[in-house]
DNA sequence: AAAGTTTTTCAACAAGCGTTGAATTTTATT
DNA sequence: AATAAAATTCAACGCTTGTTGAAAAACTTT
């Protein structure tokens, strides 16, 4: 492959990301991909064969990286006490502390990103099929650290309580503005920072509330 | 104004919000949408005078009953003890249990408007400015009742776990299929039974982790 | 039954869509 | 320096898009 040839396809990803991100996939095309890549229409359908499969190609890029980030925070915090199972804030800050990590540290890469699979999270379309294919496998991996931190959790409560994280998280980075127009400015969908420390005690505390030990009598 | 003509002025909004909530906004065509209402292409542009236009009168029809159900119930559970602030569960209660209810007794006219308004929460595009318009108001109603609820507590971690409770229920109503998938089939995403006495807990103790009160030292 | 409104149909518009094949330029290999 | 391969450009295709103006039909009011 010549040198720039990755290059360009970079920055068609990029531009499709951020792009994809803001307007959704029926809200672009992809000549506004490629002017926004300074590169050929054709140039999409030569490096991705479709529009569809650029679509999946931007979300699949970064899809890899944050699982890996993940999966290294989980067991990073299972080998700290190896005896006893970690704690449900600890899971859950696995599980999302990377996002933010990641985010802090090359924003103008991940914020696209994020924005990206929040949408398609809740897209009736895709949401399904793209989330399970590109995630599932690594958060099925935390659901087994959680159902260690919680013995005699119904299989139901620990699903649907992950699921209500899901929203949770994927709302937060949607950055849809709406938090600052309720909150009259006073809270910022962009600070993540403000994220970052409550997120996890209020979703710990869900959990929690929701998946109590079955077998023992109320 | 014509026996049938509001009857057609449902159709068209009754065929928008099912195509709207599936594919959104950029996804539908303004001719199948009038073909599902069957009815002439024209004729959206002579009740409605843009597709523009037709997406936000789609939206706006239902909110208005929804904030007013949604009303009703606070000022019932405010009734029931009229002395002490009611708890935290009956709040959320107060503001889910209406959608769950109403989707209950008539799921062919509430799921498709239920799904479109997840998909409009989570667009970066029209998220923040159409859902301060058409809900705000009311939020505000139930952000002071647990203002009385949640005494000390800090603003702004009032309105972080308002913005998880609105993204848990934003991604449940959206209905991907996604919590199928995962579950291998435990859990559906249809199954609002199973929300509506899951989600009241789960949030309510998300509500109470984070709302401590900040005057007391820790 | 005539006149006036409101609703519906029909046909068309300019613009933009995703996509493609062939020609051309750039890079890698011999 | 010649040859092969990969990357890029250009121009175009058939089709669909949102939208509109004028004519026809249905309905109300006189």
């Amino acid at each position: 492959m010549p040198r720039n040839a990755k290059a360009t396809k970079e920055r068609i990803l990029d531009a499709a990301e951020h792009l994809f991100a803001k307007h959704g996939f029926d809200g672009v095309t992809v000549r506004q991909i490629m002017s926004r890549a300074g590169a050929d229409v054709a140039l999409a359908y030569y490096h991705f064969k479709s529009k569809r499969d650029l679509f999946d190609a931007a979300l699949l890029r970064r899809a890899k990286t944050l699982n890996e980030l993940r999966l290294a925070a989980l067991e990073a915090v299972e080998k700290r006490h190896p005896n006893d199972p970690p704690s449900i804030e600890e899971i859950i800050e696995a599980f999302t502390r990377p996002m933010l990590e990641i985010l802090n540290e090359k924003p103008e890469e991940w914020r696209d990103y994020m924005a990206l699979v929040a949408q398609v999270n809740n897209s009736p379309e895709w949401g399904g099929k793209l989330m399970t294919r590109y995630f599932d496998p690594v958060v099925n991996r935390f659901l087994d650290a959680l159902r260690l931190a919680l013995p005699g959790c119904r299989e139901e409560d620990l699903y649907w309580s992950y699921h209500f994280l899901s929203g949770a998280l994927t709302l937060t980075f949607a950055e849809t503005g709406r938090l600052d127009n309720l909150s009259n400015g006073l809270c910022l969908s962009s600070d993540m920072a403000a994220t970052s420390s409550r997120m996890p005690q209020f979703i710990a505390a869900g959990f929690r509330a929701l998946c109590h030990d079955s077998r023992k009598p109320d």
